[in-house]
Parts: structure tokens; sequence; C-alpha cells
RNA sequence: GGCGGCGUAGCCCAGUGGUUAGAGCAUCCGGCUCAUACCCGGAGUGUCGAGGGUUCGAAUCCCCCCGCCGCCA
């Protein structure tokens, strides 16, 4: 079996999964699971980069070991990629101990090799961006990327010895033309390489949390050099020699385009030193922005998938898999594989309905229905084959393989959905409705509607597992490659057992349907943007009535008084600025609103179990009052 | 500032010298009834960013200008 070794870049452990991070995994995953249809012995690796003196400042501030730190947020995106049913084989963490070895065996044999030398480092390292930056780098005396201060540095660090390397690459690349793609990243990077490399700092003095330079204690790994050997490690470098010479070299590096030169440069330039192999290929995928702008942690549009799946199920009633599995069809669908995209909730409505409700859904209801009405939800033998129909599917097969293999996923969807349209014409140019029940003629034309389903269903399990799973289960013919393509293979006789439809069609035009505005809507990044808040969000608070038992002034407050409250079953102690309008007199007996579930706080070393409500502008204030008589433990609601 | 890319139908994009410039979505009209107001068929609409040039012929090649983007400095 060949051979196939795939990798996503591994993760920040600083930053938090998003759409953009995640559509890289997803589109790896994509792909992992065609070659795994296509009966490749597929390797799938990613993980978690979590070295960096970063991490270790915030570690710090938080009052939290780094290794407890980074424990806690590795496990923040492995939890997210099986939520979305990333299907690696290894998910790898920089902070695993065969990594260290790996990185500490790697730097050692440079060293060896003369290729990483001790040597002076002076100019300015920007800690956010981690970056060493020269004099003429920096605008105003901070950093070009961040804005953020830089720290004047001058150390003894290790250096390797890049600028060796730039023939050899240059002539690799003029060899390997698809080394790196899209041909623009190749591009780029072949301008950088013939305009001259210089040697790179691959260690730091100043910070521990990294991998210790194994001749020299009082240097730490640089972090960049640290995350590229993720790839020889998660393929058993340390302790699987006989796996590791099974899948390296890596076949495709998936990356974002932001991290092409470390990949393109450096990393070559690194197993070449070493003597190793270099990979098949890299890709260097663009970024998706968030209707309209930058996705960025610091301008807080960040949307986090999970909540997107979950926010989307209950938009279109379906469960959370089959709202994953959506994710998955759009963030493929929408873009070709590598360009910049625009997540945007209008396409996401209309990818949803009009390919996956109207199209795709539709096709298997329509026929589900006509099968259970012509022909008592039985697979019916096949009589004649339509050669015709099965050209058609045959080549949008091979058009739909050659476009997977070149990583053009959306036109592979693009011809999946031709499959589509052509059997919603099928059924319209045949019209079962006109033919006799038990006839040839309308029997094959319900057996090629179904073989046509479950051939385009086949197609569709990379990007949509788990609609697959439940559409050819049905069939009793689930199958875990793509030999079982063959037109004839869907077994007679079988009854298929209806289903309600799965994909209901998002009502965008009618008030009734509850989803008002729906296509209009923007996805929400920020709770109440527009001043609104949910009935969900309302609900969360447990308002009650509350009857007044006592009432004293706190002492050394002007305005502080604690009050004792009945909520019919309990009592509690509440403590509230109102002081300067009302005297602990007049409180007593009166019947106000609290809120019972507000954490507890301590004022004056008084803790105070809830709050009370009141209207209040400076000159005056009003407790919330009832106008009726109810008993004190009476929900609000 | 240097190198490169892009600018085509309301929207997103395909098309790199040759008959009336294309697909999808959206719109409108017609049809069908198995189906999720769905599906099928049909209809469009474009100074192919502006100007100039080469050519029998240019969205396509060349020059220049405008706008946007990427990499580098």
């Amino acid at each position: 079996m060949e051979k196939f070794y795939i990798t996503t870049a591994i993760y920040y452990v600083n930053d938090i999964p998003h759409i953009g991070s995640v559509s890289e995994a997803i589109a790896t995953d994509v792909i992992a699971r065609y070659k795994r249809l296509k009966g490749f012995d597929v390797f799938f690796s990613t993980g978690t980069d979590e070295h960096s003196q970063k991490i270790e400042n915030r570690a710090i501030s938080e009052g939290v070991e780094p290794q407890k730190f980074v424990d806690k947020a590795s496990a923040v995106w492995k939890n997210t990629f099986d939520k979305l049913r990333i299907s690696y084989n290894r998910f790898i963490r920089t902070s695993d101990n065969d990594h260290v070895q790996v990185v500490q065996d790697f730097f050692n044999k440079l060293y060896e090799k003369g290729d990483i030398y001790p040597g002076k480092y002076e100019g300015w390292y920007c800690i956010r961006e981690e970056m060493f930056l020269k004099d003429s780098d920096l605008i105003d005396g901070k950093c070009p990327y961040c804005g953020g201060e830089v720290q004047k540095i001058q150390e003894e660090n290790y250096f390797f010895r890049l600028s060796k390397y730039r023939d050899v690459l240059l002539k690799y690349y003029e060899e390997h033309k698809d080394f790196l793609r899209p041909e623009s990243r190749y591009n780029e990077i072949v301008n950088v390489i013939k305009s001259g490399l210089q040697d790179v700092s691959v260690s730091r003095k100043s910070f521990k949390f990294g991998i210790t330079v194994p001749f020299d204690e009082t240097q730490t790994i640089y972090v960049w050099f640290d995350a590229l050997i993720n790839y020889l490690t998660a393929a058993g470098f340390y302790n699987d020699k006989e796996k590791f010479e099974k899948y390296w070299p890596a076949n495709l590096h998936i990356i974002g385009k932001d991290i092409t030169r470390f990949h393109g440069i450096i990393w070559p330039a690194m197993l070449l030193s070493y003597g190793l192999p270099l990979p098949g290929s890299i890709f260097a995928h663009g970024f998706w922005n968030l209707e309209g702008t930058r996705m960025s942690k610091s301008l807080g549009n960040v949307v986090h998938p999970v909540d997107f799946v979950n926010k989307f199920s209950e938009i279109a009633q379906i469960n959370e898999d089959l709202s994953i599995d959506v994710l998955r069809y759009y963030l493929s669908r929408e873009i070709n594989f590598g360009q910049d995209g625009d997540f945007k909730m209008e396409t996401y409505l209309k990818r949803y309905n009009a390919d996956l409700a109207n199209d795709y859904g539709n096709l298997i209801n329509r026929t589900l229905t006509m099968l259970y009405k012509y022909n008592d939800g039985t697979v019916p033998s096949l009589t004649h084959l339509d050669n015709e129909a099965i050209k058609f599917m045959e080549d949008k097969k091979s058009e739909y393989m050659r476009y997977m293999d070149e990583l053009n996923l959306s036109i592979a969807l693009e011809e999946v959905w031709q499959i589509i349209s052509y059997l919603n014409n099928y059924i319209q140019v045949k019209e079962p409705w006109n033919l006799n029940r038990g006839s040839s003629e309308l029997n094959d034309v319900l057996y090629n509607l179904i073989e046509g389903i479950r051939i385009t269903t086949i197609l569709l399990l990379p990007f949509m597992p788990f609609i697959g799973e439940i559409i050819l289960k049905l069939m009793d013919s689930y199958s875990g490659d793509f030999n079982k393509l063959t037109w004839g293979d869907l077994k007679s006789g079988i009854k298929i057992q209806k289903i309600p439809p799965i994909f209901p069609r998002i009502n965008l035009l009618t008030k009734s349907a509850g989803y008002r505005g729906v296509e209009k809507e923007k996805i929400e990044v920020k709770e109440s943007e527009e001043g609104n808040i949910k009935y969900n969000d309302f609900s969360k608070l447990d308002l009650r009535v509350a009857e007044i038992l006592s009432a004293n002034r706190v002492p050394d407050s002007e305005k502080l008084i604690k009050i004792n409250v009945s909520l019919g079953k309990e009592e509690r102690t509440i403590v509230a600025g109102i002081g300067k309008f009302y005297s602990p007199e007049e409180l007593v007996g009166k019947k106000i609103i609290i809120i019972k579930n507000l954490e507890p706080r301590e004022l004056m070393g008084i803790k105070s179990n809830g709050m009370l409500l009141a209207a209040s502008n400076n000159a005056e204030l009003s407790l919330i009052t009832i106008d009726r008589d109810i008993d004190a433990g009476t929900k609000i609601n």
C-alpha cells in the first residue's frame, strides 16, 4: 500500500481555535480522508506548538506552571479537533518527551556538522511577535508588526548557517515546481532566496520554557527551530525507526500563508543539513475574513467553531453532527483552497439552502418518497443498464479525482453537484409517476436514483463523513473505499428506512418561521452588539421577590446597609449601597426584587448573597417593589 | 521604492489571439408534481478598469494611467 504522510501546521497554544485555524485542519482532514478512501496508507499529524517566551510570561502572570498552562491550552485544541472529526493519527505536542529528544538530536547533529555555530546577536526583539528586528525594521521605535514595545538585546546565541544553502535551495526549487504551492507563493519564495539568505539565530538565552541546547544549558532552542521538527517527531523519528522510514518524507505540509518562509526556506535547509529527504510539497493556504473584516484576537471578532456549529444547529434545526458536516462543506466549497475567503452568514445560509437542502437533501427525500410510493421502500433489481447515465457518472468521478489530487477541493465538489443536478434532471425526464408500478422501466429508474445517491454520498465522505454514515447505512452499503464506486454495487432487495429531510430548508422569507431576518443576520462576535440580548440571556437571571426582615447600617460606611431577607424557604444576607436614600427602619417589611443567583461578593468584610434591584440616578433612588401582595420567594419572569 | 498578481453579468468567479464572452448564485417567465415555496426548462443583462498601440482579428500581446492586493526593502 502506498503511503501518504500529511500534516497541518501545529497550533500555537497561546491562541484559541477559530474558523481560520480550524479550516486548515478541516481541509487537511478532507485530503487525508480522500487518500484513505483511495487506498493509501495515510499518516496524518497535527498538534500544538507550546514553547515560547510569551507563553512562559503569560503562565507566570497567571500564577501557573508553564507546563500546566500548556496542558490545558493544548487540550482545548485537541477537543475542538475531535469534535470536528479531524481524523489525525497523531496529535503531537512540542512538549512531548519524544519531541524534546528529537530536537536535541537534530541540534547536536547540525552543531557537529558545523552548520550551527556560536555567534553574537545584537538588535531588537519583540516579545509579542517573537521576532528579532533590525534598526531599519522599527517604526517610531516600536515593532512594525504589532506596534508593541521592543527590547534591545545583545547576547551570545547559536546560529544556523542558512546562507550556505542558498544555491542548493534555489536549484531544488527550479527542479521542483510543485515544491511550494500555489504558484504565487513559489515565486515569492524563489525571489527571497535569490536575493540572498542570512544565517539565523536558533537559540535564546533569556527564557527557559523550551528545549535546552543539549551541550549548553544556558541556551534554549528558538521556537521556530523546535516547532518545524515536529513533522519528524510525529512520524516516529525518535522511537520508531521503522515507522519513520516508511512515512518520511512527508508528502504534503498544509500551512498558512503567513508561515511560508519558515516552511519554504528554513525547513528544507534544516533537512538538507541533517541529510534527510525533503517533503514532497508544501501548500500555503489563505485566510478567512469574517463578514468582510480580518479576524483577529485583538479585534475581538474571532468566531469559535464549536460555538458557531451549535448556533447553526439551532438555526437549521439539525443536530450537532450534521452542523459540523455543514461547516466542513461550507469551508471546502466556498473558496478555492488556497485563496482568502470571507466567512459570512449570508453565504453560509445560501450554501446550506441551495446546495444541501434544495439539491442534495431534496434529491434524497424525493427519491425515498418515490421508493415508498412505488415499491414499498425496497430497492428493486436492475434490468437494463443506463449507459448514458453511467458514462456521465464515470466522467464526473474521474474529474472529481483529478481535482482532489490537485487540491482543488471546491471544484471537486462542483463536479459532485453536477451529478446531483443530473439526478434531479433524471427524475424530471423519466417521469416515474407516469410509469407503471412494477414495470422494469420504473424499477430501473428507482434503482438508478438510489445508486446515484449512493455514489454521490461516497464521493462526499471526505467532506461530510457524518451524513455519509447515515445515508450509506440506510443502504446497507457502508463502504470504506472508493473501489465500491462501481455502478451496480448497490444491493437489490433491501428495504430502506424512510427518514425525514436531512437538511431542512431554512425559511429566509417568512417571519413565521421564527428565524426572522436570518439572511440579514451577521455572525455575532460580541454578545449584544446591538444592545439586545436573547431571551436565553434573560432567563439566566434568577429574580425573586424578597421580604426584608431586618436592616442595619454597616459600620464605617456611608451608604452600605446590611439587609436580611426572606425568600420564603430561606434567608439571605445582602449588602446594598442604598444608605443615602433609605434608613434601615423604613426598609423592614418591604417586599423587593433581588437577583438570587448573582455570585456572592464580599463588601466591607460582609458577604453579600445576591443583589437587590433599584432605579437610580445621581439624585434619587427607588427600590423596585411589587404592587400586589405576593409571597416572598416568588420567581419573576 | 523593487518584484509579482488582480480589476470580466447584481454577487462570486472561469475564460490568455479567432465564429454572436461563459458557469454558479440572485432575478424574471414557463413546465412538472415524486419532493424541503422544491426540482426541470428558458430568458436575459456585460463600453471584459481608462486610454493608446500591434494584428485581418484582442478580455487575451505591448505601452501608459487609475484602483486593489501579495512579497520584499
